[in-house]
DNA sequence: ATGCATTGAATGCAAGTGCATTTAATTCCG
DNA sequence: CGGAATTAAATGCACTTGCATTCAATGCAT
């Protein structure tokens, strides 16, 4: 491994990536979309649901999830308030750090969460499967 | 191939072109905004510069460049727009289709894109070679 | 040739994003 | 304890993007 890889290559690699990660987050918005979410809202989302047990479901601080989905701390917050204008999600304080927000889960999110998850799957399946070796 | 991976290989998968997209196209803009152009824009002039010969240069149209570069029209529209406005690119008419629009790199352009090429390889070296395999 | 559907590109508009800044709470050092 | 430096999140702002629409040119059918 870390082959030293001559420049053509490189770029050819670098174009894969990009066409597919184009070609895949551009069918998973189309398909999100119609669920009200958008790719970004279904990473969050997928993250904050896999961690939950059934009783309280995982919390997880709004700069955990930005560096989760790779979004700047500022675009995360305000995608947490839009999941939360749609009672997805809910912000609540946190005890030991009154500056942070714990972020989680409601049971419309979670409902929501495993209505579109198969759906995403499906995507992924779709795009990925054998395209990638 | 195209073996049926089991869901949690296709997110993990999926995970890792978005962990590794994110790292290297936000370095790339890093990196490139300090000679006045982003990850897209150089994307552009480095299509228009691959097909070049030294005394004519390749001109594209813009579904063109649109598709190589998987943008949209209207964005790719407005990317021409401002890489004209700096000079870099020319828009000129086509004569078998007067609808559509030439695109060709002009003689800066063709220098900027010579300045920030071996930087931007060295980038894509840097994030992507051992990475992907 | 005339009119209608189609195609290429540009534009109005709304949405999401990042950077820089602000506000609030915590930590560290004197 | 008190004040400066730090950290978490929210907000102002500018920019890029995509969708829908518009405008111009082409192609097709009558």
């Amino acid at each position: 491994m870390a082959a030293n890889k001559p420049e053509h290559v490189l770029v050819d690699e670098w174009r894969d990536i990009l066409a597919l990660h184009a070609r895949t987050l551009c069918e998973l918005d189309r398909e999100l979309h119609r669920y009200g979410l958008g790719a970004s809202d279904f990473e969050v989302l997928d993250v904050l649901a896999e961690g939950a047990s059934e009783d309280g479901g995982a919390a997880y601080r709004v700069q955990e999830l930005a560096s989760r989905v790779h979004l700047s701390q500022s675009a995360l917050s305000r995608l947490v308030a839009r999941l939360e204008k749609d009672d997805l999600v809910c912000r609540g304080m946190c005890s030991e750090d009154r500056r942070g927000v714990r972020v989680e889960l409601t049971a419309k999110g979670r409902a929501r969460h495993a209505e579109v998850k198969p759906l995403q799957r499906s995507v992924l399946a779709r795009m990925l499967d054998g395209a990638t070796g």
